[in-house]
DNA sequence: ATATTTTATATGGATTAGCATATTAACTCT
DNA sequence: AGAGTTAATATGCTAATCCATATAAAATAT
């Protein structure tokens, strides 16, 4: 299984995790359902965009596809701002970037 | 179909006219199929998360899920070196987020 | 132990991904 | 001008896989 989907995987998880949701909860929020959001975490699927889409949006998160040059400042910037975003403490990666590989 | 992928779909087909590439070429290089290309890019299917790192890799750019609160930010960011990044003169639109809505 | 909540696992219908082919466009040659 | 050639994009068909519903399992609490 990719790398990407892996990331993306835990990175929803921990989403939802901070935003103290349950999988149905943010399910019937995003309109997909649980044992969807089940795979999804589990890295079992290849979820198609708009299931991304539509669970990065309940969860306050938006995708984007930047210029990798810019990537290093996205990073440093997010850092600052979405530990409040996400109601958590400490942040341990606030920005889900696919930058680094290992995959392909 | 959804705002989401139509506006994948166009960034995707612009980031890879400002390099200068072919359907096939960038196939070639990201492991995706021409025909596939050519239906992602007409907005004709729902692609796969692997599908579009794929993609996006292979035309340098980064998908990053980002809380929303930055995003703002990360537009003026990346105005200023995209340009460059994408060897244009004139650019529209940078960065690829879905911000605004209208859909769901 | 039962009820409640949360997460994980099947099954079937729907849609993508991949390959081959067809269409379209541009160019050259006679 | 028209035929032939090459390059680029689009379309059809089949196989692989996602998404949706239902069900089961696991965990928590009373």
């Amino acid at each position: 299984m990719s790398y990407a989907i892996e990331y993306i995987a835990s990175a929803l998880r921990k989403a939802r995790e901070a935003k103290g949701l349950s999988q149905r909860e943010l399910g019937k929020k995003a309109g997909v359902p649980q044992g969807h959001i089940s795979k999804i975490e589990n890295g079992a699927v290849d979820l198609r965009l708009s299931s991304l889409v539509a669970l990065a949006r309940t969860l306050d998160l938006e995708l984007a596809l930047a210029p990798r040059k810019v990537v290093p400042a996205l990073k440093s910037l997010a850092r600052s701002s979405v530990a409040d975003a996400l109601r958590e403490r400490v942040t341990p990666r606030p920005l889900y970037s696919l930058d680094e590989e290992g995959d392909d």
